[in-house]
DNA sequence: TCCAGTGTTGACTATGTAGTACACACTCCA
DNA sequence: TGGAGTGTGTACTACATAGTCAACACTGGA
């Protein structure tokens, strides 16, 4: 398993190779932490950051906010509010695409967005 | 708002009226709670309880799990896991369905459920 | 050569979460 | 009439979360 902090220094690590701007000491001021806190996420010392703070670092980083999420084992509290409005029905339904093959779920994506109901 | 804790007091006082099994303190025995706690918890002194809690009172008042986590404002976390394998597939389905009226998410579970992928 | 910028170490802290422990007061019914 | 069972008030605790802060050692360019 990768893991979030190697993922994250991966991914720093490659923008720094072509931008300065992309050191740990740099991303740290603008996604508003201490230097020597990142530097214990990236190498896994700590636990992953806030929710909050996940986000600002994808954002900088140009990575997919949920998919950082999921790394730090987390799900987006803008998702957890929508399911928390009809928790049966999302309940039901996310329980029914546990097995359900990746396309199949594109496919209902696809189906609600063009209006299919 | 109804709130968590007027919702389990309520349903506890109901099933007490006719079985003395659901007082306060029998209920706290049985999900393995203080009494002082629970008392608290019904009338919104304290926080919701942990998920692993929630779940025990619900199952011993006979309630549904997914709702009484949801008014807790905490999502099941078999839920999360399951989201967490494909955020990003599940991510832009639960965004798509913010807004949909809820026969369409029972339409498209139906439709799952009925291996129409 | 020196210093600006780099990553890192170790100690510490504030806030939130999820309760326990124990005593108190009331009621009812045997 | 007194004891079993009821709900409650107050104080306290253990652990997790999400970081800060100051100081250290290394490196590359002016």
């Amino acid at each position: 398993m990768a893991g979030f902090g190697d993922h994250i220094r991966n991914a720093r690590e490659a923008l720094a190779a072509t931008d300065p701007r992309f050191s740990l000491r740099q991303v740290a001021q603008r996604i508003d932490v201490e230097p020597a806190y990142l530097s214990k996420v990236e190498r896994g010392l700590v636990p992953p950051p806030s929710e909050a703070t996940i986000v600002r670092l994808a954002a900088d980083l140009g990575e997919d906010g949920d998919v950082l999420l999921a790394m730090a084992g987390k799900v987006s509290s803008d998702l957890q509010a929508i399911i928390l409005r009809r928790p049966k029905q999302f309940a039901e339904l996310i329980r029914q695409l546990k097995n359900a093959p990746n396309h199949a779920i594109v496919k209902v994506v696809r189906e609600v967005r063009d209006g299919k109901w």
